[in-house]
DNA sequence: CGAGTTTGACCAGCGC
DNA sequence: GCGCTGGTCAAACTCG
């Protein structure tokens, strides 16, 4: 049998930071999950322990100059050239005449490695200084973005405004559509598109925006936009309990209703609501609860990490794929709705498929909110007002400019909705062109996409959100307002980004690195010397 | 013995 | 109504 979907233990997060990925055939074993480690998950995070032993490495080749008082980078303009001159041998000679020729020679290859390490540092600088132009250019295009996307959802408001009341709609009703939607259209930038940082401002959205407290003072901090949605969306809200039943937000007294539990996708569809924007503002609940992200990365291995913990609860031979499905749901809290299907693409057996459905009603790993703030962006998409083209397929530069990458190629991402649910894909197989690539930057490395390079797309994203603080600080430090910005979005650009770019992973762990260890070196001392200079290590 | 996996059975939705 | 299919359940099983 296919061991794609059927051969893994947990899969936790926590415990494969130290782990190297095995992406090559060779290495990856998929047979044993028995005591030996096996690395049977194709491992999102693996470069994390890589960036710190570079770290370390630099931070060795600063003590190593400093010791042997060589080291002189903070007096050298960066150039990123070698201009460090090195004593050559004749020079050493007329200066150490008179210690012996082993020490010499001893002294002789320190100084050369010495000089090869600074000239690597100088070009590392360089390559620093550019990222940061990147990250300042993506972040300059996501805020003219968000802007554009109020604009119009406010038009849009406007708009439907003036048809119901045109529609002879009572006049309060009117209003308080009206109201419904200046609600939606506030959080819609904000909250709905902010996942990373909802779990802080939920609290104070729905004391602000009237909502009960009950429906906000969940103990599980829910990144969820649907749970935001939900708990601003007045009383005519409509829960599903864990048996499917639905009800009115009266039943949401009883103490556990926050912690809804499994919800089976079986259950019953939501009660109709009594008027129509209700039924409709349900269905697009409904709708968002069920929208999916799949990712499909080549991988050897029978599951990508993704930074949860994962158990299989069953396995079915799906219509038209040999390769056997797999259904895992997320095990990180009791209850938690999120579901993830495993399996093999039939036409090439060496991609998998991986689809995330629902929202985590508990605090995330960093690495995980990665992958579920990319799910609630897609939802957040679909609310936005996309409109899915005849074809069922939304056009995947709308798509991408949403995610604020409008220099995202075309062909990596797709949004469906054909599908029972809407569906975001996230291609991660194919290399993009030369003239798919954004940024500007060069396909320098396409026989290296995706393997080496998609593993570290939640690493990095999931390090930033881990690092939201610092990142909070990366955006005032470039003069952007970080409160205004969506960190999920961040992530669902910098996913389609990195989907789209291997090198721009890579470029961007270092440049992040590097600008979050500028802050926090900058309050000690003002070392020019970037700690962040560790970006030449992944090959 | 507990936690996780496997796998056949069951159920609901959907199309004919 | 019937059959197909996707999704889930739960008992049996495996493993540390």
């Amino acid at each position: 049998m296919e061991s794609a979907a059927s051969d893994h233990s947990i899969h936790n997060c926590r415990s494969i930071e130290a782990q190297h990925v095995v992406l090559s055939p060779e290495t990856a074993d998929d047979h044993d999950h028995h005591g030996k480690r096996v690395v049977d998950e194709l491992d999102f995070f693996a470069h994390k322990g890589r960036l710190k032993e570079a770290k370390d490495h630099t931070a060795e080749v600063k003590e190593e100059c400093d010791h042997h008082g060589v080291g002189q980078e903070k007096q050298l303009p960066d150039t990123g050239l070698n201009l460090l001159t090195t004593y050559t041998s004749s020079d050493k000679s007329s200066m150490d005449v008179g210690t012996s020729s082993s020490r010499n020679m001893e002294d002789k290859h320190r100084t050369n490695e010495l000089a090869v390490l600074q000239a690597e540092l100088g070009r590392m600088n360089v390559e620093n200084q550019r990222l940061r132009g990147v990250i300042h250019q993506v972040n300059t295009n996501y805020q003219a973005l968000q802007v554009h996307l109020v604009k119009l959802k406010n038009q849009k408001t406007d708009q439907q405004a003036a048809e119901q009341h045109k529609m002879n709609l009572n006049g309060s009703e009117v209003l308080k559509e009206k109201q419904l939607m200046n609600e939606f259209n506030n959080l819609a930038p904000r909250q709905f598109m902010d996942m990373g940082r909802a779990e802080k401002d939920e609290l104070s959205q729905c004391s602000h925006e009237g909502c009960r407290s009950q429906d906000c003072s969940g103990s599980f901090p829910r990144n969820n936009i649907v749970e935001s949605m939900e708990c601003c969306k007045g009383t005519s809200h409509v829960h599903r309990d864990i048996s499917g039943r639905s009800s009115t937000t009266g039943a949401e007294d009883s103490p556990d209703h926050e912690f809804q539990g499994w919800i089976p996708n079986k259950v019953p569809k939501l009660m109709s609501p009594p008027r129509e924007v209700d039924q409709a503002s349900s269905e697009t609940i409904s709708m968002i609860k069920k929208a999916r992200v799949s990712v499909r990365a080549r991988s050897e291995a029978s599951m990508i990490s993704d930074g949860c913990q994962w158990r299989k609860y069953g396995q079915k031979m799906a219509k038209g794929n040999p390769c056997p499905r797999a259904y895992y749901r997320c095990t990180m809290a009791t209850g938690c709705p999120v579901r993830k299907q495993v399996q093999r693409c039939a036409e090439d057996r060496t991609i998998l498929i991986t689809t995330y459905e629902g929202q985590h009603n508990h605090p995330l790993p960093p690495a995980a909110m990665a992958m579920a703030s990319t799910t609630s962006a897609a939802a957040s998409m679909l609310l936005s007002g996309s409109n899915p083209s005849a074809d069922g397929l939304i056009s995947s530069n709308t798509f991408l400019a949403r995610t604020g990458l409008p220099n995202c190629p075309p062909s990596l991402a797709t949004l469906s909705a054909t599908a029972p649910f809407p569906t975001v894909t996230l291609d991660l197989t194919r290399t993009p062109t030369s003239s798919e690539m954004p940024l500007g930057q060069p396909n320098q490395h396409p026989s290296n996409f995706p393997h080496n390079n998609l593993m570290s797309v939640p690493q990095i994203l999931g390090q930033a959100l881990y690092n939201q603080p610092k990142f909070s600080v990366l955006n005032s430090l470039q003069g952007l307002d970080s409160t205004t910005h969506s960190l999920a979005d961040k992530v669902s650009a910098a996913t389609a980004a990195i989907a789209a770019d291997p090198n721009f992973t890579t470029a961007l762990v270092a440049a992040i690195t590097s600008i979050v260890g500028n802050v926090q070196s900058n309050n000690n001392t003002n070392n020019n010397v970037s700690p962040g200079n560790d970006s030449g290590n992944n090959t």
